[in-house]
DNA sequence: TATTCTGCGTTATCCGGTTGACATACGCTT
DNA sequence: AAGCGTATGTCAACCGGATAACGCAGAATA
């Protein structure tokens, strides 16, 4: 069980250190021959050189991290995936951490960027108030959120999401729209869309609601909101949800409180992750370009990596319809 | 930006290289007021022990690596939440890997194993022929998954499961029942399954029909499947679905074929994840007891890692009803 | 024939932290 | 006064691989 070392391949190929080195990293003069006996010498042995050892000579460990509050989710889930799939293609490998309702874990994965065991970080947690994050020109992309001023950031048009939700709704007659989003305190893009509703109902001479909701409450707490909606505000007959799944429990509240969904109450979620949109096909929702957001992302942590200044990105979203309305 | 080194902090706090490990690992004897003078040095310098070197010298890097098709899904999202959750509590931070269709990434991320870039392995994926995995008494642990003989594999009760799913559809009247499942020649539990239904039926001298839906196949291919069952079948009554997702793609096709569901077209899925459960509520599903299937492989897993020998494991599953039928 | 290219070996150093062996010095106990 | 526990320092080796510098052949080229 002893792990097969460098220099047990060059005794066993009859060369040097070196030469075997030179064979692994393709570098300086070598024969066919030699090239070969290293090889043979590597397959016999089963040979795999210690990626450990490497990284601490060459100060890179290849792996990148991923905070994000969980994976068990329709959109961080696709997200996660696809930066999986283009960091992988970059010789880039992924450490996941699910931060949610944790800021010290959050931390703690911010740790491993200062400890060297990951280059680069992409983050779209929510915790707030994590202040090592404020140091100049880290390798760190951000994803939805704003997490200091160094720190550029990849997110999708919230402001006309906002807008494109909530005329939705106005253009199937609702009159009385309610929105959800996170706490107005919250640094994330997601208050744009906030804003788009805002602007618009004012432009159209509505009253404007919001009810807060945190992303990292647990789910019969946000169930609750929406009850107390429909208390609160018997009149609504239109909901603008900040996701999907909140979309979800918005119907589920109204069905509750005796309206038919969407003859007396119409609901526009957030997000059209995927698997959302397979298993919940009714719902009409603003769907974010989460590939796009993905491969935007991996682009500027590529160009950070390199230390090149970068901006921040905003994609465009689009409105898809539910299957049946 | 260069690294502060162990050296740095010595010479900040006028010691030696080795009073100030003594310090960090706390061996040996030391003074109160070394101590002090040592932790001291650290912050003034925002000193971060080099993780690399020390992963090098105790040979062991607290990374385990996840390997199952994609993580954008249901059920595995949710599996790959909770073992993150339960490996970061034992100091283990996670490597994932997403290996949908792509054997020669599975194997590369088996390497990680052999490279000593991660200390062990839970894998859930699908692919076939990997041979790596036929070592004696590696760190591995396996999910609803046949790895090799020695790889201890922790699984929901199928058979129970593809019983108590049929026993469903025929107590509510179904009389003719359809099964999709992986082909069978794939190495995972899911084909107890198939034999919990397809002995149920035989036992009620019904006609048992399994139609072979491969997993990482793309969505429209697996759609196409559930059109051809109610072509070839306009008879069918009842699907039972090997997940959820299928299930759904089960009731979009009854509907298409112009079958009402659950009216004329019954479906029971598989799997009962959260957001499934969440964004489509009036499935009946086999619900697997998901947290005890991460906490279960973990624990397997930190045995192995302690070199003990482990057992496989069976977990209990139950039937949940849609909230509507 | 002189020069250059090719194909290795030798040696030493580095990456950054860990650890064992040993030496030293001080203070306290018996 | 001898012995012991406490509190450090010094030195060296180690984890496993990468690399620069240098030397030295033999082959190819000028």
């Amino acid at each position: 069980m002893a792990r097969v070392k460098l220099q047990d391949v060059a005794e066993r190929a009859g060369v040097s250190v070196t030469t075997v080195s030179r064979v692994l990293n393709n570098r300086g003069y070598l024969s066919e021959k030699t090239i070969n006996k290293v090889h043979r010498a590597m397959e016999e042995l089963n040979y795999r050189p210690n990626a450990v050892a490497r990284q601490l000579f060459k100060q890179r460990t290849n792996l990148v991290g991923l905070v994000f509050p969980t994976v068990n989710n329709p959109f961080f889930g696709q997200l996660e995936a696809e930066l999986e799939t283009r960091l992988y293609e970059l010789g880039y490998r992924v450490v996941m951490g699910n931060s949610q309702n944790d800021p010290q874990k959050e931390e703690r994965y911010l740790q491993l960027l200062f400890n060297g065991q990951i280059d680069g970080l992409i983050v779209g947690a929510h915790n707030e108030g994590i202040t090592a994050y404020h140091n100049t020109n880290l390798p760190i992309v951000s994803i939805e959120r704003i997490v200091s001023k160094q720190i550029p950031v990849v997110a999708a048009d919230n402001y006309r999401g906002g807008r494109l939700a909530t005329q939705r709704l106005l253009d199937d007659g609702c009159q009385h729209i309610i929105h959800t989003n996170y706490p107005a305190s919250s640094s994330t893009p997601n208050q744009e869309r906030r804003r788009g509703y805002e602007e618009l109902m004012e432009e159209h001479g509505r009253q404007k609601i919001t009810y807060e909701i945190s992303f990292d409450s647990p789910d019969p707490e946000k169930a609750a909101v929406f009850t107390r909606i429909f208390a609160e505000h018997p009149e609504c007959d239109g909901i603008f949800a900040d996701n999907d799944t909140n979309a979800r429990l918005a119907i589920n509240a109204a069905v509750q409180a005796g309206k038919r969904v969407p003859e007396d109450v119409k609901v526009v979620g957030y997000d059209g992750a995927s698997s959302t949109r397979l298993l919940f096909p009714d719902l009409t929702t603003i769907q974010q370009p989460i590939a796009e957001m993905a491969q935007t992302a991996v682009d500027l942590l590529q160009k950070r990596l390199a230390g090149q200044a970068v901006e921040s990105v905003t994609l465009p979203v689009k409105l898809v319809s539910g299957i049946t309305g």
